[in-house]
DNA sequence: TTGGTGACTCTGC
DNA sequence: TGCAGAGCCACCA
């Protein structure tokens, strides 16, 4: 298993109406490899079984998306997550760590 | 083997 | 508080 497998796993265990940040990941691997997750997603082979448009930047951004950011928000808000101005509201509240 | 790249983060000003 | 630059790390050619 390589490190895009690891990122998977991780993210299939966010439930639905919950976020995580490229941070907590790469924290979760036991590293700074904040870059290295972005690549993992942009490169996610299958978006309907790794929900890749769960994962934010870690000052609540939206970051970005393989289908665009608008369609990621889209996602998001289906979840019951709401998006402001590009941010996730109630960021605190919705934040799933691994720990 | 190595250098470039990127869906980011952190720190200093 | 906001912006810019440097740093980080895995992947691919």
């Amino acid at each position: 298993m390589n490190f895009s497998d690891k990122c998977y796993v991780l993210l299939r265990q966010v439930p639905k109406g919950k976020v995580t940040t490229y941070q907590a990941i790469a924290h979760a691997l036991g590293g700074k490899a904040y870059r290295a997750v972005g690549t993992a997603m942009a490169k996610n082979p299958n978006p309907v079984k790794v929900p890749c448009h769960r994962v934010v930047k870690s000052n609540a951004g939206i970051g970005n998306y393989a289908f665009g950011v608008d369609k990621k928000i889209e996602l998001l808000e289906k979840e019951g997550i709401a998006v402001k101005n590009g941010k996730i509201v109630n960021f605190a509240d919705v934040f799933y760590d691994f720990l």
